[in-house]
DNA sequence: CATGAATGAGAATTCATTCAT
DNA sequence: AATGAATGAATTCTCATTCAT
């Protein structure tokens, strides 16, 4: 009889209970990786320094992720399934007045409440050494097959450019991205100014 | 028989000799540092990968550069340097519309015919642990000079909220750069789009 | 159940065998180190050479002092604790004849039991750039604390130049710990003549 | 017709203009290093900061000496030289109490002259990776030479058991010299304490 | 005789990762 | 599942020495 089996004897609902402590741990690791990732930089934030953050050991972590890199694309990953939640994901391919304003506010929803995953996810994304990690991630993805349906939006409306439209509502969205993780977390770009900005955004393309 | 002629004959390589060795070694060291900062990044781009690419021994560098660091602030600098010859120093803090039109030009060539610099510099920019080196830079106090100025102008021009328009410019600038620079080098947005890009800013806010 | 028992119940190996184990690794380290910085020098001996002598990998070093600088001090720090047990710290400032000669004796056995330490000791004292490590050492302040005790002792004998007498006193226990480290390893001074040594100078200021 | 014979016409005093130069050069470049390897420690001298403070080219260095080492080992075998001029080469073998005193004077004299070679001297003689180049030095092998000398003397004189004089003296100046050199160059031991210490020393032995 | 650019071996140090327990 | 000791490759940086001019 292995050690193993007498464990299993001892405990009968280990394996769920196992799985619930993975959980959690694995949300505290990425938590605190987050946290550190955005604060620190991805390269200057150690394992040491990560498992001391997250009072687990060194070893600890290749239990759950097999790498820092790893660990890192988990994390991005779920952030992006963070953001991708915001969006519906139901829509036909046919984007309404509506939808689109709807989109437009989550988009500016998404980055006003995800800071951290968006300094992150920005550094990570314009350090080139990485860039290839992300490349196939589904947010890219995402966002390219929206660009089309965008554009066929403009298209619709009437819009004389609509791939000019296309690219400034895009520089629009990036370029106030680009603000406010440059302004975090020092400082501040006031709430009612976004608020208009963002309404005017709207207002330019119902 | 002047100082500099006793100089000279104590060493049979002039004074000027030498200087043209440094400075052209120097502009080697940092066309190379540039492209594979950008390229590979800062962090994961080691001096032995510099070295190599320069065709100098790993050293050598140390003989220009006080630190792989001191080498990166110069690079930036020198880019910085580069960018701000291109706005035109000498206006009085009252902006025409010619001169903000000059102005937004000036900020698109600059972005497309230094791609490698913005790559560079955006990538720094947004690592955490660097940005404190970019926080003195000349060209984002340059910058921080140059809002009010703008708000200024579309205060006078009879702009309803002139603080939106301020950050719809910045966004609309800093997001065509944020897409510039992710698609480089890979992709390409079409110059004739980037032209009508341009020529709408222009538009909008004359 | 005990925090403690807790910590045992999560790690394998307990608490206790990591800090045995850390602890042998930490002597085994420090002993070659004092070895090795003795005969070899400091300079010249690197962390490479360390690391193969001790057995251990270069970076393991680095797990149990933050600095080839840090050993040095631990080095230095455990040898004067060493010696400073051999020395009775109780007396009351007022130094008795007995108390004297026991003190002499007591440095004569220091130097010759740890001759590697006071080689170690001395060369590191007089190796311009380390210097200030040493300068907040507890021993020299130990030192610097015995000279006025002894000085008040001459006089209390009735000496006709206690300043003389310190100086004489310590430059003779000087001079012998010089002669015997110049001679280690490779000479030796008799230990008769030794003894006859310690006994004269006893005699002279009893 | 070479170049070097167009230079030889061209002056024919150079052979011992040139040596000269090359005396006068060789002297800037040693007392700048007895300076800065006593100061600094021979180990953190480095000959870029040796060339600098002796205002000359790195290159130019090993023109006159073929090594660190070496340029080391002529500034000690100078050192001993200037000191060894201050003993009396001609005695016979027999000493006399006059010239026992005029020795010790002579020491002492010494010692608190040359500070800065004896703390190059002391500080390179502890470093035992340098210890062999200096075993096979004159002062030493000197010094080898006189302590049979002086043990004759003391038997001579009548003393009991000269070897302990011997042991004696030699400490006694041995650890003034460790005093001093200690004290160097903070702390200073007065004049006049030196002086009784010197003639106590020689009163010991007349 | 004199220069300083250039080299490259080697230094201290960091850190992702492995593994015995 | 959890620990942290151990590894070793890679990194930044230093410096004695060489050499073309």
């Amino acid at each position: 009889m292995t050690k193993r089996s007498v464990i299993k004897n001892m405990s009968p609902r280990s394996q769920e209970q196992f799985e619930v402590i993975r959980e959690s741990r694995k949300r505290q690791i990425m938590d605190t990786a987050l946290r550190l990732f955005a604060s620190e930089g991805y390269d200057h934030c150690s394992i040491s320094m990560l498992a001391e953050q997250a009072g687990i050991s060194k070893g600890l972590m290749y239990n759950y992720f097999n790498s820092k890199e790893a660990l890192l694309s988990e994390i991005i990953e779920d952030g992006m399934r963070e953001v991708l939640d915001l969006f519906d994901p139901n829509h036909d391919g046919v984007l309404t007045s509506e939808e689109l304003e709807s989109f437009i506010r989550r988009v500016f929803s998404a980055i006003r409440t995800n800071m951290e995953f968006w300094v992150l996810y920005i550094s990570v994304l314009f350090q080139p050494g990485v860039r290839e990690l992300l490349k196939e991630q589904q947010l890219i993805r995402y966002l390219e097959r929206f660009t089309p349906i965008l554009t066929d939006y403009f298209r619709r409306k009437g819009f004389e450019d609509p791939e000019l439209e296309m690219l400034t509502l895009s520089a629009l969205i990036e370029g106030f991205g680009a603000l406010m993780i440059y302004a975090y977390p020092s400082m501040k770009i006031p709430d009612e100014l976004i608020g208009k900005f963002e309404n005017r955004i709207i207002g330019m393309y119902k």
